[in-house]
DNA sequence: CAAATTCACATACGTTTCGTATTTGAAATA
DNA sequence: TATTTCAAATACGAAACGTATGTGAATTTG
């Protein structure tokens, strides 16, 4: 590969980690892009290059964290015992991630505020993609309701990600993340079709 | 009353609706509080000295829209037939309300990104509180499971804004609502106690 | 192999915005 | 009428973002 494209690789991810870090711990709109650069060496003149802008700069990271919570969940849920496990094994799995200051500021508060809906976020393999497949799958062996997928697997994954912002906020979040999970099982199982 | 403390009053008033609108359109970041304060003919002075800082006016309106909301969920869920059916009702309307631009981008999007989870929000009649009375009238009366109230209710209403956002964010809201209606209905049910 | 060109990044600059410190002037009070 | 209070205005300083331009090493071309 040309070493030029290979030192803006590296430089790309740089920023990206970076960004990960300060966006984590102050915020995106406190976030200075001056500091954030020149805590990897850089200047913000590499920062526009390579991301357009601020945003797009989130944008890349949300990918990137989105990316690593859909290959986690899926994970945790393909070891579950049936599809149907499978889905609240998803759903704990995201509640449990989300707990993650990294990941509450930066998908689940910053990212909606600045980048719009996730239902419009590019990434594949996304939290929201990974549930809807799980979800139309459990369709189409008839184990859930006849709802439709879309709906299904925004609700359950809008349902764990908001439950686990009241478990991270709460005052003792060990003692209220297993009530917040067992209502999350509840509630899921409303999904489920008569037997 | 003595004429300065009504006309701060209506200088305040003035403020927080002039805020409802930059907020809605700009989002938080983008709205100007020059042009906010010019626009009802007040500097940004009277802005301080009333609510302190930027954050401190979102407060202020978050706090009004979420009360509006609130009264008109509990308003919606009395004309039910039943506490059960009025806990949907409370939810389908949630989902209708956050159809609102300015409910989705205020207290969906920003409100929590720069005011922290809306737990911890002052609002006595929020729709968080609202809903967890009807859900604890219900946990009372043994029609749901026994789940925690405080959980079960930002599920509930966790789950119908959540819908809402990705109603508001699909390309045919009109198509997508009864869906997203018809999958919270099922996901509901889930608390129910078997009969 | 030397000249030309590309391009990743740095630098310099202007604009916008927020928050504070200070001042003002009209209402309330003595 | 003199004094005090206080809601709001004004002036100021400190970032921060985005753009326009510069630069030098890596690559390409003749």
């Amino acid at each position: 590969m040309a070493k030029r494209l290979e030192t803006m690789e590296e430089n790309r991810n740089k920023l990206i980690a970076a960004a990960r870090k300060a966006f984590a711990e102050k915020g995106f709109a406190a976030a200075s892009m001056d500091e954030l650069t020149a805590d990897v060496g850089l200047t913000r003149g590499a920062l526009y290059h390579n991301f357009g802008d601020k945003r797009g700069l989130l944008a890349a990271v949300v990918d990137q964290i989105d990316h690593e919570m859909a290959l986690r969940a899926k994970e945790i849920g393909a070891q579950a015992d049936g599809d149907w496990q499978g889905l609240l094994a998803e759903g704990e799995a995201y509640i449990k991630m989300a707990l993650d200051p990294e990941v509450q500021r930066i998908v689940l508060l910053d990212g909606p505020a600045v980048l719009g809906d996730p239902s419009k976020w590019p990434s594949q393999n996304s939290c929201l993609a990974g549930t809807r497949q799980t979800v139309s799958k459990l369709l189409e062996q008839e184990v859930v309701k006849p709802v439709d997928a879309e709906a299904a697997a925004r609700l359950i994954s809008g349902a764990a990600l908001n439950a686990a912002l009241w478990v991270a906020a709460s005052d003792k979040p060990a003692d209220v993340l297993p009530k917040a999970i067992e209502a999350f099982r509840a509630m899921a199982s409303g999904l489920l079709a008569k037997t």
